[in-house]
DNA sequence: TAAACTATACCGACTGGTCGGTTTATAATT
DNA sequence: AATTATAAACCGACCAGTCGGTATAGTTTA
């Protein structure tokens, strides 16, 4: 990893924490100074402005994102164990890093009011349903699902997943986003599934 | 309406409407002395704090939606059909006023970070899933439903349709709430409804 | 020796809240 | 009915502090 690489990791990594501590108008680049342990002439070194910084900490995470989801099983497996596998890697990613979805949460609200973010969004968004859409066209096609329209499904899909991201805000003693997954899962399987007749 | 409400209602009508155009930290109390068309000294006068203000807008829809609820019927009607009531009007609700989304959406962000909004979006969160919860206690009461856990499907319920929030930034030429809401609401239904045996 | 930094000082645009003062509605007094 | 008194309602210039970004001078690294 070049030295320009790791750096842009060490300055995106403190973007993430003092973005998910403090939002992104509150955050100061005097925090990302103290966070990332550079100096304020590095950071200004690498990123020409507080946005595009933040920018760039999207852009990061997309990629990561996109690699994990591209090593998921494709074949030998039924369209509802490819749907299941899809939850169940953004369920681990919860696990493991919440702050992301918190993140995210930040971002979306402020794409509601910045092109820029918004555009960036955009192009995740449909990254994502797109993966979604294959999946459910497959099953369609097999006969596995009903016909469904794979695109309102696919987003109606994406948007119950990125509800994953209200759990970071609940206390400990209500429903965990575990319960949350394996639920609106249950729901949305027996909703594409064909009616076994008996 | 005493003049003190009505006051009231004027500002933070100004303040729903600023806080979507501009986010809560980057609305300036001088955005409202323009929009709602006071002073300065007035708005000071009526709320202590810009916070102050802002969660009275907070309480303000939630009365308001307490309120619609309460007014839809809930005897001789299914459980199954207690609950399309429930998306409809929350979808109605968002064609009338898809800001009041665009503002639910800045306040769950803002309640990561601060504990005071944090603290009222829960009374909301636990008044809506104790709402949904009795409607799914009867569903499997009468045998309309499977035997789900109340709690948490109410929970995932209420997670979906807060949903609805992301369609105020999807393009027009995407999917579109009413889509969505249906989509979910069939999914959600065919996993509480018994499966008829033919 | 050029690129990649650190440390420090600084600029200027911006904003929450304050405060002295004015207007308006209502009540009390004559 | 006219005058006076009082408190609530309201105005807006202003202040104190904040923060993104710049500038500069010196130091380390490849």
């Amino acid at each position: 990893m070049s030295r320009k690489i790791q750096r842009k990791e060490q300055i995106l990594d403190a973007a993430l924490h003092v973005i998910v501590q403090n939002g992104y108008h509150q955050s100061r680049m005097d925090d990302i100074v103290l966070t990332s342990g550079l100096s304020k002439g590095a950071i200004y070194w690498y990123y020409k402005s507080k946005k595009d910084m933040y920018l760039d900490l999207v852009n990061h995470w997309v990629v990561r994102y996109s690699n994990s989801l591209l090593k998921l099983p494709q074949e030998d497996i039924s369209s509802g164990e490819q749907l299941k596998n899809l939850f169940e890697t953004f369920f681990k990613q919860f696990e493991k890093d919440p702050i992301v979805f918190k993140a995210l949460l930040e971002f979306w609200s402020l794409a509601g009011r910045d092109t820029d973010f918004k555009i960036k969004l955009e192009k995740v968004t449909q990254n994502f349903i797109h993966y979604i859409e294959s999946i459910i066209k497959k099953g369609v096609e097999s006969g596995e699902f009903k016909q469904v329209n794979p695109n309102i499904a696919a987003m109606s899909i994406m948007v119950v997943i990125e509800g994953i991201s209200w759990f970071t805000l609940f206390e400990k003693n209500s429903v965990s986003a575990k319960e949350y997954t394996d639920t609106v899962f249950e729901f949305i399987l027996s909703g594409l599934l064909k009616r076994i007749e008996s």
